[in-house]
DNA sequence: ATGCGCCTGTTGAAAAATCAACACGTTGGT
DNA sequence: ACCAACGTGTTGATTTTTCAACAGGCGCAT
């Protein structure tokens, strides 16, 4: 009966410290305590993961006694479904400019492979 | 002696904001209310709209004897840079990893036109 | 010109977020 | 087994955010 809890109702703390466990995979209070931005107190750090559980956004895990924090779905998959919201609210969900945004003007440079693979996919989405 | 305001100090309710003018490039503070999640009353959205003003995240325009808000830079450019930190945030910068998840396991779909433009930029990020 | 409707700016109350202090438990070394 | 250091969970105070009520201004139709 609580809520779905959307990205969108997350508070300014409470983003900061999900975006850094989308980063890492997974983080223990102080991890996430040295990433923070403006760091608050250990202690605070502690209080805004445990609000971040009870909503239903991180999961908790003992490991080796200690508690570890990760989403509650892989991680790569979060982090897609992170990028489309991205795309839909700021690109009105045109995923063609959000990747000429992405790839253009910029001195990214790219492997041979990462070059092919995504040459690949461009195919694939091409329309017949 | 203001502050330079990062997108990462941005509340909850800025941070809608902020996105739909992104999205819509202009906005009215009555269109944001219709738009706004929960809307609160106009007279909120106001109150609201005035702190990102004197934050500097947006700019105030009179036309028509109405108010209107932008960003105070242009919205393609401002939309590039917004892409571009969440790829730092959420992909440890790695636009190829992005661009992966971007158009990889979907169902988009990209015009003829669009495919080519990407192809090009790629073939000009592939390292040599 | 007058009134009506909408827009504007200010203010302070209500709610939420943020934070640190504290008490307690656990680990690990000696 | 002991102690110190560190991890944990709870609580309540402080700060920030969020919100709506209000007072006044402007444009526009009559």
């Amino acid at each position: 009966m609580w809520e779905s809890s959307k990205a969108q109702d997350l508070s300014r703390r409470e983003r900061q410290v999900i975006e850094i466990v989308m980063r890492r995979g997974k983080s223990t209070a102080r991890e996430i305590e040295e990433e923070l931005p403006e760091a608050p107190t250990y202690s605070a750090v502690r209080s805004i993961l445990r609000l971040l559980v009870e909503k239903g956004m991180l999961v908790k895990e003992k490991v080796n006694g200690r508690d570890e924090f990760k989403l509650p779905v892989p991680q790569a998959a979060a982090k897609t479904k992170a990028l489309h919201e991205f795309v839909k609210n700021f690109f009105a969900n045109s995923v063609a400019d959000a990747a000429l945004a992405l790839l253009g003007h910029q001195k990214t440079k790219l492997t041979d492979e990462e070059a092919d693979q995504l040459s690949r996919l461009i195919e694939e989405a091409r329309k017949k």
